[in-house]
DNA sequence: TTTTGAGTTGTTCGA
DNA sequence: GTCGAACAACTCAAA
């Protein structure tokens, strides 16, 4: 009997999945397979509460698959040894999985191969392949305006045909499984994982009495609103597909015409694909800065104020409550994300890659392309060719986007009782309203770490420098 | 090959 | 408070 292994690595559904129906099509039987890879759950930049909503995820897909009368088979291990034994044992002919683009998810597939491991690879993990959209020459984009142009007319809307869920799957009898683990951390209470969750939040989303999508370019940037759909962990494990999403968003576009929110929301789905194309084309950016002229700059790396940054207590409110945001529950609001990482890499001059790396620790929706991509935007070591001295003003930035300061109350409860004309910058509260407030700066809450303006003029000294020293012979 | 227009998300300064 | 200019000069993409 024609048997092949669906192996699972990203891409946690039943619903459009190419590799899933590859395996189905390729003969009777299936081997649906997830390996817990020790090299990844173990890594620096794991974290043990996306190890948390993985393992969750896991759970639901078990269930998922069962309801279709077929088994999940867990195993642990190097796959390079792993893998061959399932096929092996199940005699299967073929395994089929989901391209992924990280350094180490290429070097591990090619080894596989190089064993003689019969692995079909598909698409899927994005909505056009990587080395699909190029410029006229066949290099790779590295901006994102005409990357997202190419994008949508190689990609039209109306023609995205997510695949269906599949009526049954049948696995051999004989195949030994462990059970998923139950991981230290709890589950993250904000995000259950599986695929139904995802597709519910996707609908509430899009269609639900207040459809959001309709306020998304007013509100997104707003981290004290509610206003995205906080569909990233979803998609960092394929319990969502984004051509679903894609597709979903074009039925919506369909029913109602155009509209503006759609269009944005839209874009950032495109936003992921560009950093899934930029590192798998420059796969030198998990390293290194994108450009090479700033793996010059002269860091600080100070190990106590990334810690005052880790704990949220570097004196800046909308800085601290992002960070403690993010230690509470796993995720960020993405301007918050943008605050707190310029805060560390230019008020600080701490290595972007520390940051990189402490969001990847954290992150449930920490991915290697967006990370990557979204850090050295803030470094300006990126694709991004805008100039340097863009340098975000955290005070008018939280005025700006939290301009109730209803975000900052929410995450630094000693804030609660300061008054909003002082919430955004404590320092310049008067002591008696500091006892009143109960917030005693150096005490409830800790003075600034550094003076924004000094720290700004550190930071365009330290990357002039980077820029003028680059100069080769020199 | 050369030229031209443009580049997610900004800040500061001075009028 | 609001507005426009300056910030500094580079790289990319496409004609």
């Amino acid at each position: 009997m024609s048997c092949a292994v669906w192996w699972v690595r990203r891409d946690l559904r039943l619903a459009d999945n190419q590799a899933l129906q590859a395996a189905l099509g390729h003969g009777e039987q299936i081997v649906p397979l997830f390996i817990l890879d020790p090299k990844l759950l173990d890594s620096p930049k794991a974290s043990p509460r996306r190890n948390a909503f993985l393992m969750a995820g896991l759970r639901a897909l078990k269930a998922d698959i069962e309801r279709l009368g077929g088994r999940l088979l867990i195993r642990r291990g190097d796959p390079a040894q792993e893998l061959p034994r399932v096929v092996a044992e199940s005699g299967a002919t073929a395994v089929f999985a989901e391209e992924d683009f990280s350094s180490y998810a290429r070097r591990r597939d090619s080894q596989l191969r190089r064993q003689g491991v019969p692995l079909q690879l598909t698409a899927g993990l994005t909505i056009q392949a990587p080395d699909l959209i190029s410029k006229a020459d066949g290099t790779p984009y590295t901006v994102f305006t005409p990357f997202s142009r190419a994008w949508k007319s190689r990609s039209p809307l109306d023609l995205l045909q997510p695949l269906p869920v599949p009526a049954q799957i049948r696995v051999p009898e004989h195949l030994d499984s462990l059970p998923i683990p139950a991981e230290a951390a709890q589950d993250p209470p904000h995000f259950p994982a599986g695929e139904a969750e995802a597709i519910n939040r996707l609908h509430a989303f899009l269609q639900g009495p207040t459809s959001p999508v309709d306020q998304y370019h007013e509100r997104r940037d707003r981290p004290d609103l509610d206003g995205t759909s906080q569909l990233s962990p979803y998609y960092r494990f394929g319990m969502l597909s984004a051509r679903t999403a894609a597709a979903a968003v074009a039925d919506l576009v369909r029913q109602r015409g155009e509209r503006q929110g759609a269009d944005v929301w839209l874009n950032e789905l495109i936003w992921r694909e560009f950093y899934i194309s930029i590192l798998a084309n420059f796969p030198h950016v998990s390293r290194r800065s994108f450009r090479p002229q700033f793996d010059r700059i002269a860091w600080v790396n100070d190990p106590v104020s990334f810690d005052a940054w880790c704990q949220g207590k570097s004196g800046y409110p909308i800085v601290d409550a992002a960070m403690r945001q993010l230690r509470q529950t796993g995720w960020m609001h993405n301007r918050s994300r943008m605050i707190a990482a310029s805060f560390l890499v230019k008020h600080l001059l701490i290595d972007w890659r520390w940051g990189e790396r402490y969001f990847m620790q954290q992150l449930i929706d920490g991915d290697p392309a967006a990370n990557n991509g979204g850090w050295q935007w803030v470094a300006g070591t990126g694709t991004d060719a805008a100039p340097y001295f863009r340098i975000f003003n955290p005070i008018l930035q939280s005025k700006k986007f939290d301009p109730s300061a209803d975000y900052i109350r929410r995450w630094l409860p000693e804030l609660s009782a300061v008054p909003l004309k002082y919430i955004h910058e404590p320092w310049r509260m008067p002591a008696p309203i500091q006892r009143q407030s109960g917030c005693r700066l150096g005490i409830e809450y800790p003075a600034p770490i550094v003076d924004h303006a000094a720290a700004r003029e550190r930071a365009l000294a330290a990357y002039r420098q980077a820029k003028s020293s680059a100069l080769p012979g020199i």
